[in-house]
DNA sequence: CTGAAAGCGCTTACAG
DNA sequence: CTGAAAGCGCTTACAG
C-alpha cells in the first residue's frame, strides 16, 4: 500500500534516497539512513514488486520448468523431491519460484509456456528437459535467459543423473547374482534421455560378461503401473525361462511385481525383479523393491544453486550425479544355482 | 524483446490502439485489426508482464501456499495431488502459480512469505491453512488480496475435507467389524486442525453404541513413519487386548503395521489397522491399507475454481468435500470374533 | 552525501 | 473508431 513517495515524504527525503538507502548503496549519513529507516517500518513499506521488475529488469522470479508428459509428472515423486531441493536454495536466495507445467505434445510446445519466457517475468529458469527433440530451454537460451537443465537436452548449463552408471549398476549386480536370462522393462527412448543412458550402461555392463543386450528380450511400456504388468505378462509368457526382469522405471516395476505374484511365483526366489528411481513405495512393498536411487533432492538443489551461479555471470561447470544402488529383497541368485549350492 | 511502441510504429497506428486491440475492447475496424495483429506476428510481440502488472495492477501470478511444517510438506504425496488440481485449474485459465513453502515457528510466520503478499506480486492465494493459532491468510485478507484457503482457519473463503465424516466412516467400519479394544495413534491437536475434527468424527461414531472416545487408549506422533511405529508399539505394550489401531495418519499407520509385523503379529488376523489418506504406498503395502481417501486433486481444483470465482467478484460458498472409505486388506474382525463364528 | 528527472512498457480515462 | 497523455512505482545515471 505505501509507497516509495509516502516514505520519502514522512522521512523528509527525497525517493531517490529512499530507494538508495534501501537497496544498500553506500555513502549514507547514519541520519538520513535512520530517518529513511523510521519512516520505512512505521508506513509498514513494501516495495511493490511489478515496479521494481520493470525498472530494474529483474523479478526475483524463477521458473522451474516440468514438462506435463503422460501424467507422468504428478504422479512422480521424484518430482516432489526436485521441487523440495530447488525450494530451499530458492529460499535461501530470497527467490520466489514460479511452476510451470507446459504441455508438450508431438514436439509442439505449449504456447503458454512459451510466452511465459517472453514475457520477462521470469529471471532464469530451470527445467527438467529430457525429451528428445523439443528443447524446453531453447527459447530461453535463444533469448539470454540465464537457464539450467536437468537432463540432457543439450542446451545452457545442466545437471543430471548418471543414468548410464545406474544401468551399469543396476546390472553388474544382478550378473554378480547369477542371472543370464533377464528381461526388459523399459519405455520407448524416444520418450525420454534418461531412458537411453541407462540401457547403454546395462549393456556396458552386459558386455564385460560377453552378453549382447540387444539379445535379451524387451518390452515397452509407458511409466504406469498397468504397463509393467503388461510388459511382465508378454515377457513371461513368450520366455518362462527368465530369471529376472529389469525395469527401468519403478512404477512399472511395482506392475511386474504384482504380476509375477499373481502368477503364483516368489519373489525373488522364482523371479527376482529390480527397479529404477527408488520411489517410497519401492521401500514399503513386499518384497521391498532392489533399485537405483537417483538423489532428486540434490539434482534440484544443484540445479537451482547453478541457476544463482549464472546470475552472478559465472558459468558453472555441466554436472553428473552419481546413482545409488539400493539394495533390497526383490533380487537374489537364481533358482538354478541356489539348487547346486 | 518488442514493443508495444515498435508494433505500433510497425502497424502505423498509436500504441494505445495496438494495447486495445490486444485486450479485446470492442469497436475497432477490422482493417486496423488486421494490421495490428500482423505487426505483433511479424515482431513476435509478447506483452511484458511487470509493465502489465504495474499498469493494470494485475500479474496474472495467483500464489500457492503450503506451509512447512516438520518437514512433512515436501514428503506428503497429497501436497502433490492438491498442486496438480490447483495446477489444472490456473492453467484452463491462463493463470500462473507461484509456490510458497514459509516456514512457520511458534506462531512467527516467515518474514519473506509477508513480504511477498504486500508486495503486489500475487493475484490472489490459496493457501493449506490449518495451522491453529496462525493464520497464513490473515494478511492477505487484511489487504484485501483474494484467498480461499483449504483448511479450517476462518480466513475468508474455504474448502476442506469433511474430516470430521471420515472419522465417522472410519470408526463405523471398525465397530461393524466387532471391535471394542481400540487403540488411537494421532498426532498433537495443535498440529493441525483436521486431527481435532477425524477425532471428533470418531467420537460420534463410537458414541453411537455408547462407546466414550476419552477411553480409548492413545499415542501421539508427529507424522513420521517412526513415530507411528512407537506409538503402536507403546499402546500394544500397554494395552494387550487391543484387537484394532486406528491411524489418523497414514504414514504413520505404515509405521505401525511395521511394528505389529516385527512383533509376530498377523495383520489384520491379529490386529486391525486402519489408516487416512490413501497415499500411494497405502495401497501396495502388505496387507493393503483400508484408509480414507480425501479427494485431494478435487480440492486443490476446487480451491482454484473458487478463486477465479472470487476475481469475478462473486462469492463462492464455502465447500466441503465428502471423503471415502477404502477398504483393503488390513482389518478384520477381531480373533474373538472369529473363532465365536 | 542527496536530489531532479528520465525511463522501464504498459493501461486507461478523456477527447476528438 | 482512434490517439495524446497521464500514471502505475520503482531504479539509475547524472548533477550538484
Amino acid at each position: 500500500m505505501a509507497t516509495l513517495q509516502q516514505v520519502a515524504r514522512q522521512a523528509g527525503v527525497s525517493i531517490a534516497t529512499v530507494s538508495k538507502v534501501l537497496s544498500n548503496t553506500p555513502y549514507f549519513t547514519e541520519e538520513t539512513r535512520q530517518k529513511v529507516m523510521q519512516a520505512v517500518t512505521a508506513l509498514g513499506y513494501q516495495p511493490n514488486l511489478a515496479a521494481r521488475a520493470l525498472s530494474s529488469g529483474k523479478t526475483h522470479i524463477i521458473g522451474v520448468v516440468f514438462p506435463y508428459i503422460y501424467d507422468a509428472l504428478f504422479t512422480d515423486p521424484l518430482v516432489l523431491d526436485m521441487l523440495q531441493g530447488i525450494e530451499a536454495e530458492c529460499y535461501q536466495h530470497g527467490y520466489n519460484l514460479l511452476l510451470s507445467t507446459p504441455r508438450v505434445q508431438n514436439g509442439q510446445i505449449d504456447e503458454g509456456y512459451l510466452n511465459l519466457i517472453r514475457s520477462g517475468y521470469l529471471d532464469g529458469v530451470i527445467a527438467l528437459d529430457s525429451i528428445p527433440g523439443t528443447s524446453l530451454l531453447a527459447l530461453a537460451q535463444e533469448r539470454g535467459l540465464p537457464c539450467v537443465n536437468i537432463g540432457y537436452n543439450p542446451t545452457g548449463v545442466s545437471i543430471r543423473s548418471d543414468d548410464e552408471q545406474g544401468g551399469r549398476l543396476l546390472m553388474q549386480y544382478l550378473l554378480d547374482l547369477g542371472h543370464r536370462q533377464m528381461g526388459l522393462i523399459a519405455v520407448p527412448e524416444a520418450l525420454h534421455f534418461a531412458i537411453s543412458h541407462r540401457l547403454k550402461g546395462l549393456g556396458e555392463a552386459a558386455a564385460e560378461l560377453g552378453l549382447q543386450l540387444a539379445d535379451l528380450p524387451r518390452q515397452d511400456g509407458d511409466f504406469s503401473l498397468k504397463s509393467g504388468h503388461d510388459c511382465a505378462a508378454a515377457l513371461l509368457e513368450a520366455n518362462p525361462k527368465l530369471t529376472a526382469l529389469i525395469c527401468l522405471i519403478d512404477r512399472m516395476a511395482l506392475g511386474a511385481l504384482q504380476y509375477a505374484q499373481q502368477t503364483g511365483r516368489q519373489v525373488p526366489e522364482d523371479l527376482s525383479i529390480v527397479g529404477y528411481d527408488d520411489i517410497p513405495t519401492s521401500h514399503f512393498i513386499t518384497p521391498a523393491l532392489t533399485t537405483i536411487n537417483q538423489k532428486a533432492p540434490q539434482l534440484g538443489q544443484m540445479a537451482a544453486a547453478m541457476l544463482f551461479q549464472l546470475f552472478t555471470d559465472v558459468i558453472p561447470d555441466s554436472a553428473v550425479l552419481a546413482t545409488e544402488l539400493v539394495i533390497r529383497q526383490s533380487a537374489a541368485p537364481p533358482n538354478s544355482l541356489r539348487s547346486v549350492a
